[in-house]
DNA sequence: TTTCAACACGAAAACGTTTGCGTCCCAGTA
DNA sequence: TACTGGGACGCAAACGTTTTCGTGTTGAAA
């Protein structure tokens, strides 16, 4: 077990300076020709590479991006997270991955790890908790110290930073707009409950494509899920009830767990009963029937985030103190289970 | 935007020396009393935290745990993360995810990056090109400088350390004769190529099952995909001559796509044919009909390998240099694809 | 022969910690 | 009074870099 080759052993064996060996390595001219060569074959030979903790102490910055989202087992936020890997790694950073399992505490521990040194600057998606206290302190602080922070997809007004959102309320309204052109009169909504910003923003593009169509808004076609356990007696429920022809749910779950009612209610979808889901799992691709989405486009949002992030680091830090917010288009990707 | 407070510049404000400081802060009883009281309460008000790059290169030690795997847009694997993430979290350590993109190259380079301190030990499941070529010298590498491996999953032979896998083959065991069991004649084996280690020991399983059942081996109803990207056609034609009334894949994907082959094929699942998936992702839960699974315990095998690198890391190094292989049991998850 | 620039290299500080050891001062003892 | 011991603190090295600023040597010009 040979331990890391650094500078000073090169030093030794060379019989020269530190910082030569240093300069003769970055290709400093103040290095005589020759030296310079055997240094740095020497350097190869070896195979020495320069020790990222000291050059993050001394350049303070660690080439480290931290994400922090509320849960990882979740498709969305993998191809997130693959899109934030995929910038940072070609602009030479890491990724530190924290989940924060919903929990406000969590987040804020999360963060205070990794404020400490081990991170340049964050990519976040709040967690539940943290909206529903809408208590912001520790995203503050960060900004308040100099570290750069991209939020998206849960983002929240009162925070200025940085952001990458979906046009929720398009996203939505495009659905709905579709339902109504395939002739669906009765319109289900199923929804979370309104401090989840994404469920208050999907409801609202729900309303505003039944009114530009002139249908009359029904409160009684709207659920809201308050507890994902039971989200599927809740749906079955609901289903039972309505008489709907067609159903937009605000994520993939609701939608299939939509699905399962509306057979079990002896229905046919999408002959019967036409579905839209948000959100653009795995799941809705390979469903039978394959479900219409919103296309949320996660991997574009998590390079978005990455790339405004790694830009604002690489600035002068002082230069421009003014916040972009980037709204990714959300497509309609029709499948199998809306009519044609 | 204040900048992160130090030892040095509380040493100042309070006028006593950085050691005096840091002594405090830990509770030295070199420090009189009072002193020590003072410099606590003012560390406490101005919120102070060490900085860790600065601990890590003092303890040459960075308290984080790097992961590579070959993709994240995968449910096994997020659970995985899941688990390491998990116990990292509870033992103070911090988990930097890289993805090799089933590269070897992007492997060994993400290799690379963390191993120059960025990271105390791994955790990595291989790329299938890396399986591929049998280059594993990035491995050694950080093996012979003293960096704790823990493979898992895609794991192989020929590197000494400490390794999670599942029993594979019992697992896939477990789901043939289940097959059998339940009265299935023809079963059809839908794999991968042999040097992904699963495909293999998961045909081996296959294999043994019909042996020890006294069915002969029919290679014929062995399909072994090698493109991912062809998969469904290549199912779509196996299916299609076979005349099976069972079918053992080797992951999700495959087995959905089958039972899509095989309802196109105007038979029923499960009446006509039986069908059983290796991983425990989403889509098997959720589909309809959903998937008779092996569960592959994801989480706990990240929990397993973080508790296993931990404890590696934490013991005085020179200890004990054996190697555990920790087997976690494949557990059949009886769905709707199968018969009762 | 003296002077001076150019060249090639080394010393040291700095990043923020921790820690072994030295030092100062004061009280207690002989 | 002189010596000793210990309490309370500071110095400095160390972790591995980079970089600024010396410093010594050489060769050529005056």
């Amino acid at each position: 077990m040979k331990p890391k080759l650094t500078l000073k052993q090169i030093a030794k064996e060379l019989d020269v300076s530190i910082s030569t060996v240093s300069k003769a390595l970055r290709d400093s001219n103040e290095i005589g020709e020759d030296t310079r060569q055997k240094i740095k074959a020497f350097a190869k030979l070896y195979n020495y590479k320069p020790n990222n903790i000291a050059l993050s102490l001394k350049n303070r910055k660690t080439k480290t991006i931290g994400i922090i989202i509320p849960e990882i087992v979740h498709h969305f936020f993998t191809t997130v997270i693959s899109g934030v890997e995929k910038v940072a790694n070609e602009r030479g950073y890491n990724v530190l991955v924290c989940l924060s399992d919903n929990s406000f505490d969590k987040e804020v521990l999360n963060m205070e790890m990794l404020a400490n040194g081990s991170t340049d600057g964050f990519i976040m998606s709040l967690a539940k908790e943290t909206m529903q206290k809408q208590d912001y302190h520790h995203l503050m602080e960060a900004i308040n110290h100099g570290m750069p922070l991209v939020l998206f997809d849960r983002v929240v007004d009162e925070i200025s930073c940085d952001k990458v959102i979906i046009d929720d309320v398009i996203g939505a309204k495009k659905a709905v707009q579709h339902l109504l052109d395939i002739g669906c009169k009765r319109i289900g909504l199923i929804s979370t409950v309104d401090y989840v910003s994404v469920g208050k923003l999907r409801t609202k593009g729900y309303k505003e494509a039944l009114q530009e169509n002139g249908v009359a808004l029904d409160e009684d076609l709207i659920l809201k899920i308050e507890e994902i356990e039971n989200s599927e007696r809740e749906i079955e429920d609901f289903i039972a009830g309505k008489k709907l022809d067609g159903v937009f749910a605000v994520n993939e779950h609701f939608a299939i767990s939509a699905i399962k009612a509306i057979q079990e209610n002896g229905l046919r979808v999408p002959e019967d009963v036409s579905v839209i889901g948000f959100t653009d799992g795995e799941l809705s691709k390979r469903f039978i029937p394959s479900l219409t989405t919103v296309s949320q486009h996660g991997e574009r949002m998590g390079e978005e985030a990455a790339t405004m992030l790694i830009e604002k680091l690489e600035r002068s830090a002082t230069e421009d103190e003014h916040y972009k917010t980037i709204i990714v288009e959300a497509g309609l990707v029709t499948r199998n289970s809306t009519k044609s």
